[in-house]
Parts: structure tokens; sequence; C-alpha cells
DNA sequence: CAGATCACCTGCTTGC
DNA sequence: TGCAAGCAGGTGATCT
């Protein structure tokens, strides 16, 4: 991959997803952090650099403690990627309430779903059903209208703000400066298992939902 | 076809 | 203190 990229500049730099796209002259490197990737602009590289990137001023290093990221370079932007559906923050309410009655399931495993929606991860989900007052559990299909639309809402204002904050370090992630995100600081149920729900006080459970854990408050969020 | 289970990796925390 | 088990921001294959 090396001998490909000398030389070329990037021509744009976008977000799909939860996927980081370059445009280069020639071609398209797309990156997935996985769980623990690193971009780190002037990094030095280290015990857990995979790869690196000699830029015209600095050196950009992608660490990853645990190999669940990727980095793919392609003369396109590979069908892996354009497959996926809309993405969460470009997602019209009409448009996500269609796409909840197609598909009969349960909603927490369908936001996750990147090829039904995609941008939401497993922090911003419980944060975003909880936000709507709805149970990791409910079946997408027959959510009502109101509740549906909150949770749009809630879907939407809870990705914004955790942007604006630079996402959530529970313990290790950094944006490409190194600085920590501080959304964390604003979670509600992610990671609060039996601390008080900040609404009603009740203890916040910790469940297992489409093979992920999942956190709720059991009188806040109804089936 | 929804859903469960496992696989891929390493490190940190918890409990005995 | 030591060690095993459980857990972690994600995705994808396979089986039921």
């Amino acid at each position: 991959m090396s001998r490909a990229l000398a030389g070329q500049t990037v021509r744009a730099l976008r977000r799909h997803g939860k996927f980081i796209v370059a445009e280069l002259d020639r071609g398209v490197l797309s990156i997935h952090l996985g769980m623990t990737g690193k971009l780190l602009f002037g990094g030095t590289p280290g015990p857990y650099t995979r790869a690196w990137f000699e830029l015209d001023q600095d050196l950009l290093v992608y660490d990853d403690i645990r190999h669940f990221g990727r980095i793919e370079w392609a003369n396109e932007l590979p069908s892996r990627l354009s497959k996926l559906g809309p993405d969460a923050l470009d997602l019209p309410l009409q448009a996500f309430l269609d796409l909840l009655k197609r598909h009969k399931t349960r909603i927490k495993p369908l936001l996750l779903n990147q090829g039904i929606i995609r941008g939401m991860g497993n922090i911003y989900t419980d944060e975003a059903l909880f936000a709507a007052g709805i149970h990791p559990r409910a079946m997408a299909s027959r959510l009502s209208r109101p509740r549906a639309t909150r949770l749009h809402s809630a879907m939407v204002d809870v990705l914004t703000r955790a942007i604006k904050a630079k996402g959530s370090s529970i313990s290790d992630y950094v944006d490409a400066e190194g600085r920590r995100g501080s959304f964390q600081l604003e979670h509600q149920v992610y990671g609060r298992e039996g601390e008080a729900c900040h609404r009603c006080g009740t203890g916040i459970r910790r469940i297992v939902v489409g093979g992920r854990g999942t956190h709720y408050c059991p009188k806040c969020q109804r089936m």
C-alpha cells in the first residue's frame, strides 16, 4: 500500500457512518477504528502502532490495541461501505419511521445494524433509547408514531451533543490531537449499572441485548 | 430471517 | 498475592 499512496494528495476527508474516508488523487482510503483504534497527528510509533502515514508536516500514526480496526485502499468507495444504510444524522423523520415499520426486530439491534442505519454505536444507542424512554427490547415495528418520533429526535440530539463533546473517553479514546472526549460525563445510563437514574432515582440495570451489554432504567424505559 | 453464538485481539478489573 | 473469569467503544461468519 505504501508504494501506491506515496506522493498522493488528500483531496477530501469525510465521515461515512463510523468510517473515515479520505479521497486521494487516485483511489479512496477508508479507515474504521474498531474499538481501540486511534489516529494520532504527530504521534510516535509504539508497541501498538499498526500503520503510519508520512504527511507533509507530521507523522499520522495509527495505533490499535485490539486489532479490530481496518484500513483499506481501493479504487473507489468499497461496496461494503456504499451498501450501508442511511446515516443516522442525515435521515429524515418520515424515512426513519418507514424504516422502523419495515423491520421485525428489537429496536436496539436495529439501531446498531449498520446495514439499516449507519453511525450508531453501543453507547449512543443506549443513551438515545433512555432519552426517548424506550426499552431496548421493544419491537421496532410496533413503536407508536409519537415514541418513534421521540427516538428520532433523541438519536440526532445524542449524536450531535456527543460529537460536540468530542466523543466518550471511557478508558483511552483520544482524538487525532490526543485529546480526550468529555461526553462520558453526560452519560445517563451507559456504564452506570447500579447507580441511580438521574430522572427517577431507580437503579440503572445492565442486561444483554443482541449480544451487547445494554444499560437502561427499568422505570423510565418501557416496552 | 431474526437471533444466538462464536471468532477475532489485548488489557484492565473483579472476585475468590 | 495470584490467577481465572468477565468485561470492553465493532463487525462478520455460521448455525438454528
